[in-house]
DNA sequence: GTCTATAAGTTGATAGAC
DNA sequence: GTCTATCAACTTATAGAC
C-alpha cells in the first residue's frame, strides 16, 4: 500500500473505523452501513466519507487490510518453521490454514457476494486476492521435496491447492454451522493421513 | 418442503420472484432489493411480500431451493455413472462438483455474509447445507473401496473433504478471478493426478 | 392473488462551521 | 480533520381496491 498515511497519524480516526467496520462486517456482513461503523468507532458517520471517499473505498481499505497477507508464507504456515517430520508439517500448515481461513470469512464472504469488489480484485490480482496462498504453499513443498521428504513426481501447485482446499473447506463449515460442525467434519488429522500417501 | 404449493399455480408469480432473485443475487449480492426483484419479475414487489412474508422469507426460500441438492449424490457427481476406472471417475467428480459449486456460488456467498441466513442453516443443519456434500461423495468413495479400486486404509470422509476441498477452491478462485483464475490454478487433472497415490 | 398507493425509516453522501 | 446538520433517494413493509 504505497499511499498509507502521508502526514500525521492525527487522532487515529481512520484506523477506529477500518476496525469497527471489520467487526460489523462479521456480524451483519455486507449489510453494514456507515452510520453503524461510525457509532461503533465513535466518530462522526461523513469522517468515514473523508477518509475513504465513498462506501467502497471502505470496503476496499478493510479488504486490501488482510487479502496480502495470502502471500505471506509465514503466516500462511502457522508462524511456524519446518519440523522435519512431514506428517506434523502437513498437520501444521492445514491448521495455520484454517485458524487462518476462519478469522478472514467475513472478507472473504464480502468478495463473493459483491460484484463490486469481485471487480475490483480482479484488477489487482497480481498484488491481493486469495489466489496468492497456493504460492508460499507450493514452495514449501518444493522444500520439502528437494530435502527429499516429499516425492519429486508430486506436482507442488496441486499438492497446495489439496492442503488449502481441505482447510478452507473446514474453515467454512465451521463457520456455517458453528461448534455442530465438528459432528460432520473429519478431523485434521484424518484428512492429513488420508493425503499422505500422495506427498511421501 | 411440506408447506411447497398448496391450491392452484395460479399465474406463477412465485416462480418468477424466485427466479429474479436467484438472477439479482448472483449479480448484486445481498445488496439486492425487493424492488429490483419485482421489476425484474415483472410483478408488483407487495407480491413478494404476500408470497414470502418478509426479506429473509424470501431468501431463504431461494436458499432451500439449491441446498438440498447438496445431498443428492447424481448431481454432486455430474449424472455420470462411475466407469470402473479410478482417475477418470475421480476427474468427473471433481469436474461435475466445480461446476456445481461455481453456479451456486452467489448463495454460498449470501450465506457467508448473513449471520440470519446462517442461523437459519444451522438450525436446519439435519437436512440442508453444503456440508452434507460429504455423504454422497464418501460413499461413492466407499463403493470404489469395495469395489476394491481404492485402497481399504483410506478414510472416505476425508477423501471426500479433499475432492471436495479441491472443487470448491477452484470453483471459487474462478468465481473470484474470471477467466484470469486459470492462470493460477493448475489443471483438474494435475489435481486428480495429485491425489490419486493417497486413493489406489 | 395481484395490483396501486403510500408510509415510516434508513441509506450513502454533501455543505459548512470550527 | 473532525464535527453537526441536512438531503434526496431508496429501503422494507402495509392497506385496501379489484
Amino acid at each position: 500500500m504505497a499511499d498509507a498515511r502521508r502526514g500525521r497519524p492525527s487522532t487515529g480516526v481512520r484506523e477506529a473505523v477500518l476496525k469497527a467496520t471489520e467487526e460489523v462486517l462479521g456480524e451483519a456482513g455486507l449489510a453494514l452501513s456507515t452510520k453503524e461503523i461510525a457509532r461503533r468507532a465513535g466518530v462522526a458517520e461523513s469522517s468515514i466519507f473523508y477518509h475513504f471517499g465513498d462506501r467502497l473505498g471502505l470496503l476496499q481499505a478493510v479488504i486490501g487490510l488482510h487479502l496480502p497477507v495470502f502471500a505471506d508464507a509465514t503466516v500462511v504456515l502457522g508462524g511456524r518453521t519446518p519440523s522435519g517430520d512431514l506428517k506434523s508439517d502437513l498437520t501444521a500448515v492445514v491448521t495455520g490454514l484454517e485458524r487462518f481461513y476462519l478469522r478472514i470469512m467475513p472478507i472473504l464472504g464480502a468478495l463473493q457476494s459483491d460484484s463490486q469488489l469481485r471487480e475490483l480484485l480482479a484488477q489487482r490480482r497480481g498484488e491481493v486476492g486469495p489466489h496468492l496462498a497456493l504460492q508460499p504453499v507450493a514452495d514449501l513443498l518444493r522444500t520439502q521435496c528437494a530435502a527429499g521428504r516429499v516425492r519429486d513426481t508430486l506436482d507442488p501447485t496441486a499438492g497446495a491447492l489439496l492442503l488449502i482446499g481441505a482447510a478452507h473447506q473446514r474453515a467454512m463449515h465451521r463457520y456455517l454451522l458453528g461448534a455442530a460442525a465438528t459432528r460432520f467434519l473429519p478431523p485434521v488429522d484424518a484428512v492429513v493421513g488420508a493425503l499422505l500417501p500422495a506427498f511421501e
